[in-house]
DNA sequence: CCCTGATTCGC
DNA sequence: GCGAATCAGG
């Protein structure tokens, strides 16, 4: 009988009300948040909390950074005063001018991420293991999604150079027989989405990283194009997660 | 208008 | 801690 409430009467929360966050839903937030997915697709595939819910997790768990529309922009003089009641809990001077360091313009010829929303790669992990100090690659400027970018008088060659003629078809590695779940990624394996979030087969492609990337060479290819001649441009790639919803 | 993430603040 | 309300940029 106890086998009955273990199956039946699983402490785990159902998607109803009262729903809370979960260890397995923290993480899952966790890796599609840093996999690139929108806080309306997190919330939409957790299910059960708004993307407001969402956003507000995924900061009081430390992890807010990505590409927001709404950062580039900062006034020295209280910019966002909140309508709601702010009592006098605050001096009218003084407001503390962070010392922001002086970000370099935003260059809007970004050579990938062409998808609208929803397929921003994934934002740049932290440079630790990959890259010792042995070349620091100087970062110069953000991509619109969220990938680093280099001055063009850095150009390292870890940018595999896109070869335009065609890319070998991808292997399959007796490693990830199986397929690669959301709780399987890690710093050093692709995560290339690989179908529809939601979807039962959806899983990542899980080769060995690109070191420095947050994909394997193939999908490094795919994801981080060079800009090709003019003429010579091929069609932009499927999107990553799914793409635009229906409604 | 739609979308996005960021922030605030009452609960 | 949570998330609706709100803000603000694209």
């Amino acid at each position: 009988m106890e086998l009955f409430r273990a199956i039946l009467g699983s402490p785990r929360a159902k998607d109803g009300i009262g729903m809370s966050w979960t260890d397995e839903r923290i993480e899952k937030l966790t890796k599609m948040w840093e996999g690139g997915a929108t806080a309306s697709q997190i919330a939409d595939e957790l299910g059960g909390v708004s993307r407001n819910a969402v956003i507000g997790k995924a900061h009081r768990l430390g992890l807010k950074a990505r590409p927001s529309p709404v950062k580039a922009n900062e006034k020295p003089a209280r910019p966002a005063a909140p309508k709601k009641a702010k009592p006098a809990s605050e001096a009218p001077a003084a407001p503390a001018p962070k010392a922001e360091a002086p970000v370099v313009k935003p260059a809007p010829q970004a050579p990938a991420a062409p998808a609208p929303r929803a397929a921003a790669p994934a934002a740049a992990p932290a440079p630790a293991a990959d890259k010792p100090a042995s070349d620091q690659p100087r970062i110069v400027s953000v991509g619109p999604g969220g990938f680093l970018r280099q001055g063009p008088g850095d150009q390292q060659q870890p940018i595999p150079p896109a070869p335009p003629r065609r890319l070998v078809p991808a292997k399959p590695s007796p490693e990830i027989a199986d397929k690669t779940s959301l709780l399987d990624l890690n710093d050093r394996i692709c995560r290339w989405p690989m179908g529809h979030p939601g979807e039962p087969d959806f899983h990542f492609c899980g080769e060995k990283v690109n070191p420095g990337f947050p994909y394997c060479v193939d999908h490094c290819g795919r994801a981080y194009q060079a800009q090709l001649p003019r003429g010579a441009r091929r069609p932009p790639p499927p999107l990553p997660f799914g793409g635009p919803r229906v409604r």
